[in-house]
DNA sequence: ATAATACACGAACATACGTTCTGTGTCAAG
DNA sequence: CTTGACACAGAACGTATGTTCGTGTATTAT
């Protein structure tokens, strides 16, 4: 339940510092007696009592009755000391491990042929071929179904994405209003990369430069969506047009 | 003393594994009973006999009388199996760390005005304007100067880069022929991004669209270079222009 | 053959440890 | 004033856990 003030307590500070630092110091969590010792509290439930606020406010993790299973979701340190700013920086790596996404590179995309698909889910894991990306820099939070792909060509100009340039899509079969999306279309026989608008009677496909004008789709049929695109990322070489 | 192979036995290295791996996966060790029910032994007494071993060859360490004390010294992966391949995996991300680059964000780059500069090398570490990218995305193998940029804007879509993507730029003053660069023009008082080349008499500015022409600088003072530009990065969200 | 050693089981033990219950004092809201 | 939420202590409880001991069986060395 909420507690009077939603922040940390002088207490929950010190245990969370206390745990932070013992944790680090003997790779290992401490008992409930030692954290009491620690804060100078002698009863066990107390220490037990503060331990439940902490888990609920998402900070340590422990599991039921089983010694020393304190796991410290947040470090805290104490005031800004040496030692404390190397914890934190360990931290911040720490954090970036699990930040990171390792979405494999599935070919490249070409105007005049089909999107290249990931073959299996459960994608073959090559270091060789796949793009690593910090999980912030994606808008989704959804991270199931992404790969990446290398453009090829000038092709996608309009889309402002450029020969060699990465884009990292998510599958899907169709869209919403707004999304850009791989398109292939079959009157055209080519793939292209637009905004994807549905509107009363047929569908209109905008490219990213606001110079361009849009396309405009009457059948359904002949428009089939490979994916929606969630990123792109422009490696610059020291090479011009 | 010396055992009858100085090297591991099967079971000193099951027992490794399974240490290695129970630690990854819940952040503390397991009991002396839980290591015995792992590699199939029954009592707890042969348990501890190994662990005393494994702690005079350095493999792990453990506190005397504390539970769940051991420290894995030296990680030992299994082989090519399935848990082989998650501690690959940790392992895997592990490196991810050291390949990963936090790239403060300076602010945003507009036309109208100058670029804002990074204050210090020693920049401030603020979680929340900084860029993690993945080394192996970055062409540049010198790492140091760099920085990000939000764009502001459409007045950038000559080089098809659009309103809210992230350049990470490179501090420079000077540029070599082909490198995309952000540059100050004092006539016509904004800020682009072209292509950079030096021509006999002049400097032509290459926009990135291809469909684009070039602009011609005379005068080398009135042409102000801010930087390289290394990457860019569009974060496609479902909002079209 | 004998002894020494490595490997294994199981029970008994002591205690470190998490959990729960009861009681007490404080303080603000009703 | 009463009520109830909150912060705390202490004790009692049950068990999870590390340690020790006695015993047995291969294997190896002498």
């Amino acid at each position: 339940m909420a507690r009077r003030s939603q922040g940390l307590s002088e207490r929950h500070h010190k245990i969370m510092e206390f745990l932070t630092k013992f944790q680090e110091t003997n790779g290992y969590s401490p008992s409930i007696r030692q954290i009491g010792d620690s804060i100078g509290v002698k009863s066990t439930s107390l220490v037990d009592y503060y331990l439940n606020q902490l888990q609920e406010m998402a900070l340590i993790e422990r599991e039921d009755r089983i010694s020393r299973s304190i796991r410290v979701l947040q470090p805290v340190y104490a005031t800004p000391t040496i030692t404390g700013m190397v914890g934190d920086a360990v931290h911040k790596a720490g954090n970036m491990i699990a930040d990171m996404i390792s979405i494999p590179l599935a070919g490249r995309i070409v105007a005049s042929a089909p999107i290249p698909m990931p073959t299996s889910d459960l994608s073959y894991y090559d270091a060789e071929s796949s793009v690593d990306i910090a999980r912030s820099l994606l808008p989704a939070h959804d991270i199931s179904d992404l790969f990446a792909l290398e453009v090829s060509g000038d092709s996608m100009i309009d889309a402002m994405i450029n020969d060699g340039d990465i884009v990292v899509m998510k599958k899907a079969q169709s869209a919403n209003n707004g999304e850009m999306v791989a398109v292939w279309l079959d009157d055209k026989d080519e793939t292209t990369l637009k905004y994807f608008y549905k509107e009363p009677n047929r569908i209109r496909l905008q490219p990213a430069n606001p110079n361009m004008g849009p396309i405009y789709v009457d059948n359904p049929k002949s428009l089939r969506i490979m994916g929606k695109v969630v990123m792109v990322i422009r490696q610059v070489k020291s090479v011009a047009a």
